[in-house]
DNA sequence: GCGACAG
DNA sequence: ATCTTGTCGC
């Protein structure tokens, strides 16, 4: 068994307004590269569960910085035909790039599939997942902080998790 | 063959 | 991911 949640901001303001918590069968082992094929059916259906049309879904992994190119994030925004990035701790695929704005991009088959975001000393991994551009993609990227170091919606759905899981136990 | 390897 | 003490940096 596992659980997925899902939360739904408001922007620019990033504050909570609705969240949901689901839980189900995880049978599938994780195997870097497959990650989607594990947590994506939990994720959708904690999405689901909001009965909305998010501008934009945060999904915890990458997206088109993936060896297939299609990783969870990707996946995820294929299935519910949303705009999706992912946001990750870690470099899975790709090569970083210094573009001639300074910025860091992840280059996967000679395509510019996501950005290296340098945030309170250290670094996040952002990509591509469905349905947005990287110039979009940098753009966007900024807004979603408030004051810790992953994203806001990461943060609020992965405290949810724990308190979660700690009044189940 | 060896190393690397999101969560 | 999870288990876990002390330590480092802002």
């Amino acid at each position: 068994m596992g659980i997925a949640v899902a939360v739904l901001l408001d922007f620019p303001n990033l504050n909570l307004k609705e969240y949901a918590v689901v839980n189900g069968v995880i049978d599938i082992p994780y195997i870097p590269g497959l990650l989607a094929f594990r947590e994506a059916p939990l994720m959708i259906k904690a999405y689901e569960r909001l009965r909305c049309e998010a501008d934009l879904i945060v999904v915890d992994g990458h997206g088109v910085t993936h060896p297939r190119e299609f990783g969870v994030a990707s996946h995820v925004g294929l299935i519910l035909n949303r705009p999706t990035i992912g946001v990750a701790k870690g470099l899975l695929y790709g090569d970083i790039v210094k573009g001639d704005d300074e910025v860091e991009y992840i280059i996967v088959n000679n395509k510019v599939g996501g950005l290296v975001y340098p945030h309170q000393g250290k670094k996040l991994y952002i990509s591509i997942g469905h349905k947005i551009s990287i110039k979009s993609l940098k753009a966007i990227t900024p807004k979603l902080f408030k004051s810790h170091f992953l994203p806001e919606p990461t943060y609020i759905a992965d405290a949810i998790s724990k308190n979660f899981r700690r009044s189940r136990w």
